[in-house]
DNA sequence: CCTCATTCCTTGAAGCCTAAACTATTCCAG
DNA sequence: CTGGAATAGTTTAGGCTTCAAGGAATGAGG
């Protein structure tokens, strides 16, 4: 196809390799961190990412989510949240409740075992992102937080426009 | 210091709300970008994100990589690994082939259709990439790769030391 | 009333992922 | 040489995840 190797290399990219090492910078970040989380969550309390997020979100709403309010907050498939509010029901920790006078919709609530044992997880969650945080200062972290900001806008704006929201 | 509002919600947690921010910021920057990239390699090359990750490393290493490479660089399990190089391998993107004087280890490499593919898959992940940052100047691109520089040095010394590297 | 689109959720198939147990091979110290 | 530690990969059980197909209930028009 080309007439040689430079000038494959040279048109080749139109010069977007900054953004390609940003973006995997900023995966290996957030792969790492989430990798360390995951790791002792399991250790220290025998659960998991996701099982944790969706507590978190409960503990947000106090008067409970239906499962799809789950599953946008979590951007995760509708599905996913079955499995995971069946085995963290299964476990006690939260309850499937019918919505009056909707028979298709439930209400997903944390029960009191689900608010203590999430207290306890969430206090050591929010410990672990200072402690693998702390070398970056809080001027850094307050920079990192804006451009963070501008760059989901950024994204948002590139992304297919979503059903309603 | 003194007994109101303020106060009570400056020791409750000892201050690190903000990392905790910060941290959710930067996941949902990560789990955005992700998501709309593992959805483009569905639609238009009906692959997924291990599978391109593991021919871009192999991509970046003419002369192989041992499955046990591929697992350190990827940063996922060996288990994980023998799996994905077995249905890329069943697909004729990548070849095993067994390393001289080690009867233990195999060097996994892309084969001619392997590199073409992912050739074509490359480019236009990389224009996606420049897409959805779009929106982000050069400046900003530019302090945020140093932040994130530091926030990986930040996260790395913060956790358990690895066995050899 | 109907009917049809929509909403909410579940199911099933397939793939990704980990930890832990296991096999085979290599390396090293005695 | 030989026994045990270390290394390379595989396997297994279980959980996470998506997409696509489908069932049940709701709601809006005719």
């Amino acid at each position: 196809m080309s007439v040689d190797a430079e000038t494959a290399l040279a048109h080749a990219p139109p010069g977007h390799k900054d953004e390609l090492r940003l973006w995997l910078r900023l995966l290996t970040c957030t792969t790492l961190i989430e990798g360390e989380i995951r790791s002792r969550l399991r250790r220290d309390f025998d659960t998991t990412l996701p099982r944790f997020d969706l507590l978190a979100a409960l503990d947000r709403a106090p008067e409970g989510l239906s499962l799809g309010e789950v599953s946008r907050r979590m951007m995760v498939s509708n599905g996913n949240v079955t499995g995971l509010a069946t085995r963290l029901e299964a476990e006690g920790l939260i309850e499937r409740r019918a919505r009056p006078g909707d028979r298709r919709a439930q209400l997903l609530r944390l029960t009191a075992k689900g608010r203590r044992e999430f207290a306890r997880q969430s206090a050591a969650h929010e410990g672990w992102i200072a402690e693998l945080l702390a070398g970056v200062t809080p001027v850094e972290r307050g920079a990192l937080f804006r451009l963070l900001g501008h760059t989901k806008i950024s994204v948002r704006n590139a992304l297919p426009p979503e059903p309603s929201a």
